[in-house]
DNA sequence: AATTGCAACCTATCATAGATAGCCTATCAC
DNA sequence: GTGATAGGCTATCTATGATAGGTTGCAATT
């Protein structure tokens, strides 16, 4: 019995088994594990267990369970950027643009609820606002990143001539986030047509914004 | 020692010495320790030392520690729903009514923000989640309750003829939810001046409801 | 080839969380 | 008085994230 007890019952603890780093293969399996059950529920013990590996080794990866998440979040959050980009590439109008990418991040939250809860709906524990007010809080950096797509993009499309375009641009993104973060924390809500809550809710946001005052 | 250590240095432990029920006070106390350090950040053995009983004798007048939180939040709530009937009670347009309501409902949200977060923004945990099912969750009580109100209200502001009120009720409900929430949730975001933020949003999301289509 | 160094891992343990078990006691109804 | 009971207590359980300190095996130095 040489061997730790590995659940999978492949060579997994070999040391050199595995191509990727163990601090990736960790990222993986606990992504799956969120995503199955749900960040609350899934504990550090879990997340080895399912590795391999004992709970405290976690922590020579990782210099806590919320880094694990904040890591997770912020590569989550790259893929929003990524999906931004692609919209505004595509040739449309601006009105159109704004459009996509309220939807993009719409579809990104619904997407990954445990990340965007992470991003803009879980309250920062004070040992994290340390981090924060140091600027090293991976998921913080994400949250801001996104938002600032959005200012962009609303800059272009009013032109940027307008004053109050930060408070058009924090009114906006309350909006988008409203529905957003209702839809992931309260899904049992007997909502209308998702489908339909969302395209409405995007064209109520989208006509307020016009430089051309027509609605459509 | 026949006594058992109370902080406070009262007789408060005596059988009858209090007017009101243990469980009255029990609630009382948490409220002010919610407030003071954040809901998260409370313990049970924290409100029963601040109380003068010992932590499992909170369980004799409460089933858990949510239930703690669901009994304030339910109060919380009904103080909106008081508010909200004042603010219709006053004269006014329907528009002026819509927005006094909308500002009620944000105003709430920030002066009790764990009651807020609870209600709208915090995962409902799978052992609540059952009550839920049953309908005996009073924080999901609450919550449905706020959102009946704005409906009824909306419903009065466009008449009554519109086939997707559900929607627009829903999509406003989003839209001031959002705002609300992520003030709570991201205090240190650099917002925008708080009062001209909010004055702006709820016209915002006004002038899109409006029967006579006078965007003011 | 032997030694040193280090990274990754282990077991054992901590503090704190919510929650339960089982006993004690003061009051109240009779 | 006597028994029931509400309200309380101590002791304990399970689960959480996190730390302490020892062990192992590879690799670079000597």
């Amino acid at each position: 019995m040489t061997i730790t007890t590995n659940p999978t019952g492949t060579a997994a603890n070999d040391r050199r088994s595995r191509g990727g780093d163990r601090r990736e293969q960790i990222l993986d399996v606990a992504l799956q594990l969120f995503a199955q059950h749900g960040m609350a529920q899934v504990s550090t013990r879990q997340i080895a267990q399912a590795v391999g590996i004992s709970q405290p080794s976690l922590y020579a990866h990782f210099a806590s369970a919320h880094e694990i998440s904040a890591e997770l979040c912020l590569r989550a959050f790259a893929g929003l950027a990524e999906a931004s980009r692609r919209v505004l590439a595509e040739p449309a109008s601006p009105r159109e643009h704004f459009y996509r990418l309220g939807r993009a991040y719409i579809d990104f939250g619904l997407t990954h609820p445990d990340m965007y809860r992470l991003a803009f709906m879980q309250e920062t524990d004070p040992a994290v606002a340390k981090l924060v007010q140091q600027g090293n809080d991976p998921v913080l950096a994400a949250g801001q990143g996104a938002f600032d797509m959005l200012r962009e993009v609303l800059a272009r499309v009013l032109g940027r001539s307008t004053e109050e375009i930060e408070i058009q641009a924090q009114s906006i993104w309350a909006s988008v986030h409203g529905l957003t973060s209702l839809l992931i924390a309260r899904p049992m809500f007997p909502w209308a047509d998702r489908e339909a809550l969302i395209a409405h809710h995007l064209e109520a946001v989208c006509a307020l914004y016009q430089p051309d005052a027509d609605p459509r």
